[in-house]
DNA sequence: CCGCATCCGTTTCGATACTG
DNA sequence: CAGTATCGAAACGGATGCGG
């Protein structure tokens, strides 16, 4: 049976985390915040979590409205779950969080997912029109700029599939903190990525670069390395990426 | 022994669940957004939580910097834990996450409490000057605008005593999610806070009122009500407190 | 192989009682 | 008041099994 505990506070910030508290969580939303993602696809990138753990908590995300399921048209036979519209509202939250998070020593024999330096990625800025394959730990990923259409692979993604929302008590109910609502106190807004980062094949790409994140992360902070990390045969690269790896660090 | 787990993720999100991802890590940083509190202020602010809890995460949080013990100054013979300067960046971050969790339904016999509702109150704009005296559940709180300088009680909120900082690692090393730091990417400022909420007695107040969270919340939600309220025995009021309950919804 | 379900040892939580 | 001590109940984490 799936976790349910309350804090049984009205505050906005205890109901958040009723929803969204439960260890492996935030992390799953993260891992969601790039687009729709399967079974196995999560549990590669969690593998700190255990099959039954993730099961469970896309099961709870999935009743309290975070994130949906969804069957993939014919050609594959397989589901995917991805957030919906609430849930990718704690997106700028997560950043910040992330941001926060950085004041933390790095965890001893810690790993870098992909998702995260992709979300790095997607937070900058490429004074340019371009189109990249990024293959990270096997994955394949289309990166963009500026931010327009989708890739090719995984079906049309279509929005909302009437979402089932969370039956949000708008009136006068209290909750207080974060009363404000959406355009709130906190204001958690964006300057609007201008970097798409998506799963799947790209219908063309300028260029092409096959890595771990730890490399990735590296270049992207010290693009002139590439050479050098490719000569040690921790990249593959095709075409031109310097404008992938060299990018203006957007907000 | 405290919890230390990791998700052992370099990722700046995992790291700062790390810290504060543990069950009700969160909740006592938002009692703490208010100001220095007692050992015994927090637990009444947080039924639910058992002792030993509470215990483990002020000591886990204190060793990770979040938080800082403070021995309160002669007359008083008592410690308060405070939130340190990096403690205190996790409000923006957790008044939108309040936001977030507004639309999920209220818990069934939740309770609201009031620093929830003082949180409010401080995210809002009165146009005057004033200063009130809340008492709220047994707590008196002093309410200014504009935000200046301290209430009377409770020793000289100095700064930051030489906090130990947890050893950011501003270099090279990867985190990604967030990493474009504190002036990052999701950024979660808030329009400055125009209304001071602080723990203790003010100096001098243009009004007083003495309540429970639930009724003051319904009086910023309506303050047409006070009358009825006060009538009802719901509230006590002195002076003049319509500049306290209407005012404006900053941000 | 994907998406779980089951079993099981360990850790954490939550409630109560107790102490300096 | 400010915590400790103890203990049963959950939740977690890892391994294994299993139908499609």
């Amino acid at each position: 049976m799936p976790t349910s505990r309350s804090y049984a506070d009205a505050c906005g910030i205890a109901r958040a985390l009723d929803v969204v508290g439960e260890r492996w969580a935030l992390l799953l939303v993260r891992e969601l915040l790039l687009g729709p993602q399967r079974f196995s696809d999560l549990r590669r990138a969690l593998p700190g979590a255990s099959s039954n753990l993730v099961t469970d908590r896309l099961r709870e995300l999935q009743g309290r409205g975070v994130i949906s399921r969804r069957r993939l048209p014919p050609p594959a036979a397989s589901d995917v779950y991805e957030l919906t519209a609430w849930g990718r509202e704690l997106e700028p939250i997560l950043l910040a969080l992330g941001g926060w998070g950085l004041r933390v020593p790095r965890p001893a024999g810690s790993t870098l997912s992909a998702t995260s330096v992709l979300l790095y990625l997607r937070g900058s800025i490429d004074p340019g029109e371009h189109t990249y394959r990024v293959e990270l730990d096997d994955r394949i990923w289309t990166v963009r700029s500026p931010a327009e259409e989708g890739p090719a692979e995984e079906g049309p993604a279509e929005e909302e599939p009437a979402e089932e929302e969370p039956a949000g008590e708008e009136g006068v109910e209290p909750g207080m903190v974060g009363k404000p609502g959406k355009p709130g106190p906190g204001e958690v807004g964006r300057a609007a990525g201008r970097v798409a980062v998506e799963p799947g094949e790209p219908a063309r790409a300028d260029g092409s670069i096959r890595t771990d994140p730890e490399t990735l992360n590296t270049l992207l902070d010290d693009p002139g390395r590439l050479a050098e990390l490719v000569a040690a045969g921790r990249a593959e690269v095709s075409g031109d990426v310097t404008a992938l790896i060299t990018r203006v660090r957007a907000v």
